[in-house]
DNA sequence: ACTCTAACGCAAGCGGACTTGCTTTTCGCG
DNA sequence: CGCGAAAAGCAAGTCCGCTTGCGTTAGAGT
């Protein structure tokens, strides 16, 4: 994303110009918020030319997705040897994410992106560096004989994290904070039974 | 949503407008997709003036979300007397429905709306309409004693349905057909135990 | 049948996302 | 060092969502 792969040939001020642009992006986001962020600003605060950002970023959406993005990449993955409580730790901490107007940002912006090309490498990046990783809670639990090796590592992590994204994105109502805990109870004790 | 309540005060051509909006909605929406749905055009087929659309609606997404919606309304809960039979047919309809342009569309608009009241009040109908008929199918279930008094109907449906809205506007990959099965299993059994 | 007013018709225009054609700058590489 | 190409600067313009300030019309209530 954000161009063709930081391509270091002939002419590189590259560099320099995306991450101006991107800081202008975040300093904008935080004032104007997602809606009254105009790239014309953007281009403005970052010394930069607004044909500048639309030949790199080719839209507006694009550049969100980018920046938003960008957030998500440090994200640390819980790992205390108890499945129980890395499941409920991520999902309280994706929750608590969620839950700030960047968070919001990212959904609306993940979801109102098109199909080309760059939007569904940003979906790529996300789901990958964000969920791709929490899998690894389960993976470990299965490796630890904690769980049955029957069960889809990447089900069960969708089973958890959806919901809480299921209520951002779509009912948009606030997140009840015990919320996980009771979605992680469910997902291992199931509700055939008491 | 969709003016004021169906306002039967004073003039009165609301109605007939209203229907040949939502129809020319429906059939550009079919032939240009999403994006290529522009409300002059809208207004043009629908032998209606562009005015008329933004003072009724206050805008595109508010428009789609009316129009969107429409096709919600006819959702047949299933009611067999198996929870487990009850539960899969849903999810699958479901799925299957957002598989579809149509489907696509909705989970865009929905998620890509705004804050406003006409937007919240979509949403609401979205979910009342939709899943909250839905969540029948549990009660019900705790009634005839299938299920313990102690599971959160709300929950429950939410952990069913959330997964494949989640693979449609997040990583929007094609949803597996026998993922509503294994999701209904894993959320009946639990993954604790075997 | 008359009135009174909300809803529609219409024209004009604004803002901001995006495009295009062209020039100028930067910097990797021979 | 200097050439060649990708990237940035710049100007002008298109398109479409959305707004505004009118005048016009239909139809519910009396």
């Amino acid at each position: 994303m954000g161009g063709p792969e930081v391509k270091r040939r002939p002419g590189g001020r590259s560099a320099r110009v995306r991450a101006a642009v991107l800081d202008a992006t975040f300093a904008l986001l935080r004032s104007r918020g997602l809606e009254g962020l105009k790239i014309a600003e953007v281009a403005e605060r970052a010394g930069v030319h607004e044909t500048s950002i639309y030949r790199r970023w080719g839209n507006r959406e694009n550049l969100l997705l980018d920046a938003l993005l960008e957030v998500t990449e440090g994200l640390r993955v819980p790992d205390t040897g108890d499945l129980r409580e890395d499941l409920t730790a991520y999902a309280r901490d994706l929750a608590a994410f969620l839950a700030t107007p960047l968070g919001h940002a990212l959904e609306h912006a993940l979801a109102a992106a098109g199909d080309d090309p760059d939007a569904q490498r940003a979906r790529d990046r996300y789901w990958d560096t964000r969920s791709a990783r929490s899998r690894q809670i389960v993976t470990r639990a299965i490796e630890r004989g904690d769980l049955p090796d029957t069960v889809d590592p990447r089900l069960v992590i969708e089973m958890l994290v959806s919901p809480v994204h299921f209520r951002v994105v779509l009912t948009r109502e606030p997140v009840d904070p015990d919320m996980p805990a009771r979605i992680v109870d469910t997902l291992l004790g199931g509700i055939a039974r008491g």
